[in-house]
DNA sequence: TAACGTTACCGAAACGTTTCGGGTGAACTT
DNA sequence: AAGTTCACCCGAAACGTTTCGGTAACGTTA
């Protein structure tokens, strides 16, 4: 294994200049730096990175803490995320880390060990919630980070996000052009940030054509067909009024509607209108529907690349307006809306 | 951040034997051991990895280089290896570092890359090819790895594996037994190990029972249900004689079996008897098919577990007969064969 | 001519560990 | 009483890089 002393033993230099020379600094002339550049190719010279991180206090390490074993139904979405992460950062010269989160890291415990060991440079962190522990805790120890979404204060960190109120109130919007009122909300887990998010601009659509916000036309869980299948027949088999737009977070949530409504013997959309936000994941997608979906769309795999890119921005030195972005969200029409 | 010599300096002891303390030598006093300890818990002490990194000459970091990006088909198996060995990892104090492999790295050349960079003290290799590139690089260089397989040749090297061959061996018989003589067998990837070592299995026991395999009876692919369908639809629409019992080497093409057989207005086990070897992976069960599936299985899952514990052994020195092993595969009888 | 920049180079320190090769005193052996 | 063993400790080197501060030569400016 060659090494810099003995680069700098057969070019007659000294271990500084070949080091400058490598790393391309100003103070060495051109033609040294071109003789070093042979030699190194010559020699198959590759720099220890151990001895690298040492003197710069850099591991050149990237990490992703995934908070739990993914389930089968979130396979789809682990993999293009991992995979999606783990090779863009390749592309950019950057090692990549993934660390499953152990029963017995509570929370940020293995974000501070990490930290601490010196073993990685900075994070991505996934799946904000609306007060994240994990958020507060790099911010204060200045560790870098990027976010895919965002908390809900305004962000002074970089991130990747699309506008989750825009796509709450682009969806009921669309029902109420409809001339829908009685409106449903079927979201995802209450304490992820996007989830809120998507609240939030469902109810000022609401709100922007005078309708009232019924608590029991809003509910949250775990994004299944199961979850939608289940509040849709609840909310049908209940008294009081019933919906007769829907929304749901997701496709596969949307698939779970259209199951509750055909058992209730119910057509989509001669009966209800359905609307709903497609991640373009392959498990359910909206033209497979029994009624193609109409609704908001943002490719979840267009994420990754901005979210590596940040990051590496980030802990190159970038200003902090340069590693923040909204990404585009599209309205697809398809056939699963009927005006009333 | 609280380094060895402020330690030292808080204890009045020289560095050395904080350092000796701290990982436990002989030659240090019980007592002093037990001040150490508690100053460092005191002191909140963490080692500095990139410095011990450095004078070990070790990264504590394994990893497992991908060779291709993952479609949805095989979401779940990438989903369950990269989260299983990267958990099991974690409990072992590893540290895990996932490289999917880009365009641009011709074969070897990641690894020849991290480890020269001393950044990866050892790999785990998937899906080894009889004649495995990868295997013979890190082989020659002496760089540590665990195999999920094993290559043709007898192995000098860690590995977790079933036994493929009893695996063929055990499918061919039970058509044999049940008085079949034109047997088919739909396998995988030629190139890849376990395919032949199936193949190898059914050749001895079709050899054993006095019958010659057929050329045409065995077929390569990818492992979907395309190929179980296209290639069944192709065995009964060519001339000669049609098989009677069909191999299947995982449920996703015998589920393609199924479907080809269906088309051809063929009943299982009724007109053509399946058994398939399960990997227990969700997408395709045994029990789910039309007609349950009689045949072979070994979780998949089962290998996370050997193969981390395996390479981290490995890489402190265990001897090579501990740290390989053919795993246990089992017979399900189900409903897919019929005695002829 | 003196002061000043510029260009190209170098020695030595630094990063924080581990470990090699000792050293010291007390207890035990002969 | 001298030699040997043992338990415990320490200074300094080493790992391979980056970087700080300095220097010498040479041309430019006032």
């Amino acid at each position: 294994m060659t090494t810099l002393k003995d680069l700098s033993r057969h070019l007659g230099l000294s271990v500084t200049q070949v080091s400058r020379a490598l790393n391309d600094h100003s103070d060495v002339s051109k033609d040294t730096k071109e003789r070093v550049m042979r030699a190194a190719k010559a020699l198959e010279y590759q720099p220890n990175l151990l001895a690298r991180r040492l003197v710069t206090g850099r591991s050149g390490i990237v990490g992703l803490v995934y908070p739990e074993m993914p389930d089968p139904s979130d396979s789809w979405y682990f993999t293009q995320f991992v995979a999606g992460l783990s090779s863009n950062f390749a592309r950019l010269g950057r090692q990549f880390m993934l660390h499953m989160s152990q029963d017995s890291d509570h929370g940020i415990e293995v974000y501070d060990s990490l930290v601490r060991s010196r073993s990685i440079d900075g994070f991505v962190v996934i799946i904000p919630e609306v007060a994240d522990a994990r958020v507060d805790f790099l911010r204060e120890k200045k560790v870098p980070f990027v976010l895919h979404g965002q908390t809900m204060q305004d962000p002074d960190y970089p991130f990747y996000d699309i506008d989750n109120i825009a796509v709450g109130y682009d969806l009921t919007k669309r029902l109420i052009r409809a001339g829908h009122r009685e409106i449903a909300f079927i979201n995802g887990q209450e304490k992820a940030s996007f989830v809120q998010r998507r609240f939030f601009g469902y109810a000022r659509a609401l709100a922007e054509a005078g309708l009232k916000p019924r608590r029991s036309f809003q509910v949250t869980g775990t994004m299944t067909a199961e979850l939608g299948l289940r509040e849709t027949i609840r909310m049908f088999q209940s008294k009081g009024p019933h919906p007769t737009g829907m929304i749901a977070s997701n496709t596969r949530i949307a698939k779970g509607i259209y199951d509750g409504l055909a058992a209730l013997g119910l057509r989509v959309p001669h009966d209800v209108s359905v609307v709903g936000h497609d991640d373009a994941l392959p498990d359910v997608t909206p033209d497979q529907l029994p009624v193609p979906l109409t609704g908001t769309g943002s490719p979840l795999i267009e994420s990754w690349e901005p979210l590596a890119k940040y990051l590496d921005a980030t802990l190159n030195g970038a200003k902090l307006e340069t590693v923040q972005e909204i990404g585009a969200h599209y309205f697809y029409e398809r056939a699963s809306v009927r005006n009333i």
